[in-house]
DNA sequence: CGCAACAGTTGTGTTTTAGCAACTGTTGTA
DNA sequence: TACAACAGTTGCTAAAACACAACTGTTGCG
């Protein structure tokens, strides 16, 4: 074993440790919401909030579901109160799916106990230690590109 | 907002990108399973490859599942061939389930997936980049602690 | 206008997960 | 040995999600 594969080993290890204690802060911040809605509908929720109001057509795409099997889920998420069906009169075939309040605090909820846990995570470090790792989680994001939001909808986040 | 306040929202912010970018890493290694297993049964998988083989009451309460639950559900990957049902001979009532050779690698691919996705993700940066990014991941998930079992398994994972 | 294409919904059936209660077999103990 | 506690399974029921096909209403176009 040569001493790179030594290093890209030490360095993944270190990755999945650090994906271990984020995946834990995310699987937190999402537990609370699990509560009141199912994954594959949180999942709806999230792709909303990240888009904005979307067709059923479009929707159904985003989060790899035939138009039936979405129908009858947005049938519940709207029986639920956390989305909205509209009609734009210039339209009429086409069904516009909208967070309500509840659903949009739903899901912005999620996100800042997110952002509240992870600060609560690096309250004791030192404001070196802190820069040190904002500057390498920057990095890494960096270099790890964009990600697709359909990867991520795996894991209902 | 003081000075602290904006720090401590910039390191949420780079902690969240570089969770987007590890959650996808972990998605991208868990979806080839969820094409064969659903996640609950993942979840169970991944409780066993931890833990080694358990009885139907530990595993049922690790993956926090009623014994009638984790049953059936057993038989289910027990006929795909995922895990194995056993009996001690020492105490007849209590039933082992352990992994199988398939179920054994369904797991450890995805967690091999996962270092090569990170390896290659890292592979352009230079080596004081690279020291950098795991030297603040290991401060991380330090200062994270231990990251709960059943918190990570909201999401399978 | 008339008709094809489109966007969603509804009918029907299957699978998985889940919860409660009743049950079978096993073990430990008085 | 008899009986209670234990470990797991099975009966029953319900809610979700998914898939395929048939259907309704709307739009666009020849």
């Amino acid at each position: 074993m040569s001493t790179d594969d030594v290093f890209e080993s030490r360095s993944a290890d270190a990755a999945l440790a650090a994906s271990r204690a984020l995946m834990g802060v995310v699987a937190r911040s999402v537990s609370g919401a699990l509560e009141v809605v199912t994954l594959p509908q949180f999942r709806v929720l999230v792709v909303l909030d990240g888009a904005g109001p979307l067709r059923m057509g479009v929707l159904g795409e985003a989060i790899g579901v035939l138009p039936s099997t979405l129908s009858r889920a947005i049938d519940r998420i709207v029986a639920a109160g956390w989305v909205r069906r509209t009609t734009k009169p210039a339209n009429r075939r086409e069904v516009l799916i909208e967070l309500t309040m509840a659903g949009q605090n739903l899901v912005t909820n999620a996100l800042e106990q997110r952002r509240d846990n992870i600060a609560q995570i690096m309250s004791d470090l030192s404001a070196d230690q802190k820069s040190a790792i904002v500057a390498a989680f920057e990095l890494f994001a960096d270099a790890a590109g964009e990600t697709p939001a359909e990867d991520l909808l795996v894991l209902g986040v």
